[in-house]
DNA sequence: ATGAATGGTGATAAAATTATCACTAAGGGA
DNA sequence: TCCCTTAGTGATAATTTTATCACCATTCAT
């Protein structure tokens, strides 16, 4: 997310936790890759307002981090597809554990940002 | 974390849960209080790296937000309190999932960033 | 009156992430 | 040859988050 200048503390979970999927996209990615969208066009089709680039960078990133592998078949036209590897399937729970709080959280945020304004 | 120009989609719960606490440093505040580290001066010692200012707007957010709420006691010297509300308490155990999943691929990633250069 | 301790804010700079746009590459078909 | 589809990259702008620094307010003790 947010980590360059102050190094990771890889003695701190969530530290560590928030340099590899603290970003925007990351859990959106890996849940649409675990419902089966392996496809970089599909992925891009899947969810709602990433583009092509930034799609790009971030299954770059999960790829070097080891939460994603890429395959690519010699089709045509060119087909490839990213799949969750042992330590990306391990990061489901967490995934869906986010999701589901973020929807029971859900009317509450907006009430309060409503309020707000 | 970066949602302001593209809205919040309340229908998704992994984007309302980035809203609220997808930034650097919400958990390990969370973390900090649910340990019974509760006033802005000692949180600012027990979270390495984090300035006054930017705990400050954290601390703000994270009330505003319904996760924490602020007792002031009028002692001398100024005591101000942050407790976790039931939203807040709600999240704990995603905050401790993820902190043990961080620990647990802390390993991996050292060796990745470590050969990567 | 002065200073120490705590909590807080405003202005601005610095850093990082995300968005946009144009471009390349490979393969196959009309 | 020209075009289509898919995947990918480079350069740069726009946006957002974090960091830094100086400052104010309150209360009490000296």
């Amino acid at each position: 997310m947010y980590q360059r200048k102050i190094p990771i503390d890889y003695e701190c979970g969530l530290s560590v936790a928030m340099e590899v999927v603290g970003s925007k996209w990351k859990f959106c990615i890996l849940d649409e890759v675990s419902k089966g969208i392996k496809r970089p066009k599909d992925l891009v089709n899947a969810i709602n307002g990433i583009t092509k680039r930034v799609l790009q960078k971030q299954l770059r990133e999960l790829e070097l981090h080891g939460l994603l592998e890429k395959t690519i078949y010699t089709e045509v036209p060119l087909r490839v597809e990213y799949h969750l590897t042992a330590s990306g399937r391990s990061l489901l729970p967490l995934v869906s554990a986010v999701d589901q709080w973020g929807m029971g959280f859900s009317s509450q945020l907006k009430t309060i940002l409503e309020t707000e304004e």
